[in-house]
DNA sequence: CCATGTTATGTCAATCTTGACATATAGCCG
DNA sequence: CGGCTATATGTCAAGATTGACATAACATGG
């Protein structure tokens, strides 16, 4: 939010190795920042869990190998919105990504 | 996602009554409109606890009233990025926003 | 009835996100 | 080494979202 930190967060595209606080980022927009990461996580392992290519959940998702990619890695110019739709497209449920966003994860049970 | 139904649904805004499946929504489609509404209703529920009016959650935010009618009407050109950082700028944790998604919520002890 | 405070709805230019594409990198098999 | 498949990274026009603003609708208290 406070555009402010909006801004040094994108012109960092806060990349920065694996990624963490210490950033100088405000409590929320850590939550913000690793709710981001854990839903890429859980995204990528459902995805290999499957056993599908990038190429394969883009064309599910009506979108490109490119994008996926980015999604998988954090991305900062992928939004939420993409992140949690793709999971839902690979059939996760609410309480599911309720899981994924606030604990450790775990696929499930085929 | 799939392409067609996005504009079928951004045609009628799911507008729709108090909004439901019921309108050929898939399942994926049901569960990402269904958590909308909860993170709507989440944000208006901990807004009026802290006894705000949506202009001064506007302020907190670096937003505006009107989108924060938006937001908590669960109107569709609000994304989820937006109701999610608002949610965590009210002081809402990971595990909060989790609640939200998959239960029936409550305010967890002031 | 008129104020006043709060929320709802509509519009729009600036900004951000998207899918597509090109291209690069990495791993693996012969 | 060259092919092959999967993934990563960069760019960009088309489209979606944003804050701001205007204005309406709705209460509540005189």
């Amino acid at each position: 939010m406070r555009e402010e930190k909006q801004k040094r967060l994108k012109a960092k595209g806060w990349k920065v190795g694996n990624t963490r606080e210490f950033l100088g980022l405000s409590p929320d927009e850590e939550a913000y920042v690793e709710m981001r990461l854990r839903l890429a996580g859980g995204l990528r392992k459902r995805r290999l869990h499957r056993r599908m290519t990038q190429t394969d959940l883009a064309k599910i998702l009506d979108s490109s190998q490119s994008r996926v990619a980015k999604m998988e890695s954090g991305d900062p110019a992928v939004s939420l919105d993409l992140l949690i739709r793709s999971l839902l497209a690979l059939g996760a449920s609410r309480k599911e990504l309720a899981r994924i966003i606030s604990g450790p994860d775990s696929i499930p049970a085929s």
